[in-house]
DNA sequence: TAGATTGTTAATCGATTAACAATC
DNA sequence: TAGATTGTTAATCGATTAACAATC
């Protein structure tokens, strides 16, 4: 199959979620026009976008909505259930294991690893605190498909080296540092410092 | 001045935390050739995004990394404070308030708001939370710049309503639905499930 | 069948990379 | 001065948009 851009890879979500809101709706079928103008995109990067994976619409009839949709999901992966660590225990890291959408699509958070002896033991949102220097040994024996890391920069660069040597598949950083890992493993990175930073970009800009 | 991509906005941040790194450790000069290998982008991009802006490199010598933080602070406007509130008091909202960097670039969280009676007049971090009824009247007050909503999307929606109405600049939008705000409204979405889609995305991709 | 809308090719636009003259 | 490295123009690459034949 031929490489699909990261600039389609990053629209697809988008697509998903409102085509899960047109379920919602009970709307049965859509036309890359309607849904252009729905999304504030060109009906063209629609159809471009959802012909790198195939032809999932009808000419002169558009798309179904609910096809659409799952065809979507499971090219997001959404059809496979995934174990997944959260490493910091601090309120962000709380806050992913309380988030209660992640399960309904397959995102299961199984537990939270902390250095803190305070936290070690607690439960949030039925999922125990371990401590972290289980970490490793937890990822093999439970087959951790992905971690989270939402602790401090210089922390979870030595969490990271830990897990380049482990069997963890992607990691979700919060960190605000990049982190320095094996090209098998996958990194998203959500540095929320630098979202805000775009903002102020933005705010100052307006003032010139 | 002429319009900035969003690409290159988007690089921004990144420059300025590395640049914030070589100052910890104390380097007084670098080339676009030594930062492109630390970054992972090409030297000419680096030069490219930067003269966007003016020249703050010298022929033969480099740029000096303190200058160049600080110009590239000024740009992401930096150099101004900013005043924040954060609508809807769950983990996420309560992670965002106690985040400790924020205050060091300039934002300033000066209240929480929820709806939920049993939250309301806590304290987080030395930050009160607010009945929501009374928001718009506080961003006008207090003179708003930023309002960050961490709440459910059915909610998040209604809550936008109000803000449209009011002096706010910015939104820094966590709930997951696209907000329908006037275009003076800077809007800045931060989509954590997408964001998890994209990994998973990439997980069943390398399964093929 | 006629109308609508896709799938897909071709044209355009913008962003990235390469190259090199300017200059410290 | 000679060497290094920027600032900037030109070339390339990729992504978006437009157009339209295919077809339901």
């Amino acid at each position: 199959m031929k490489k699909i851009s990261s600039a389609v890879v990053k629209r697809l979500p988008r697509y998903y979620r409102y085509l899960d809101e047109l379920m919602e709706n009970n709307v049965e079928r859509i036309s890359s026009g309607e849904l252009s103008r729905m999304m504030n995109v060109t009906a063209s990067q629609i159809r471009q976008d959802l012909n790198n994976f195939g032809g999932f619409g009808q000419q002169g009839y558009g798309y179904n909505v609910k096809h659409l949709h799952d065809e979507i999901g499971k090219i997001l992966g959404l059809e496979s259930e995934y174990r997944i660590v959260v490493v910091g225990a601090g309120n962000l890291g709380q806050a992913l294991a309380n988030y209660p959408n992640f399960v309904r699509r397959g995102y299961h958070i199984i537990a939270l690893f902390d250095k803190n002896p305070e936290i070690i033991g607690k439960k949030i949102n039925e999922c125990e605190v371990l401590d972290v220097v289980h970490l490793v040994d937890y990822i093999e024996s439970k087959k951790v498909d992905i971690v989270a890391l939402t602790l401090p920069k210089e922390q979870a660069t030595l969490v990271a080296k830990d897990l380049a040597k482990s069997s963890v598949r992607a990691i979700w950083n919060f960190a605000h540092t990049d982190l320095d890992l094996p090209d098998n493993i996958i990194v998203e990175n959500v540095h929320l410092s630098e979202s805000l930073m775009r903002i102020t970009y933005k705010l100052s800009e307006l003032e010139d």
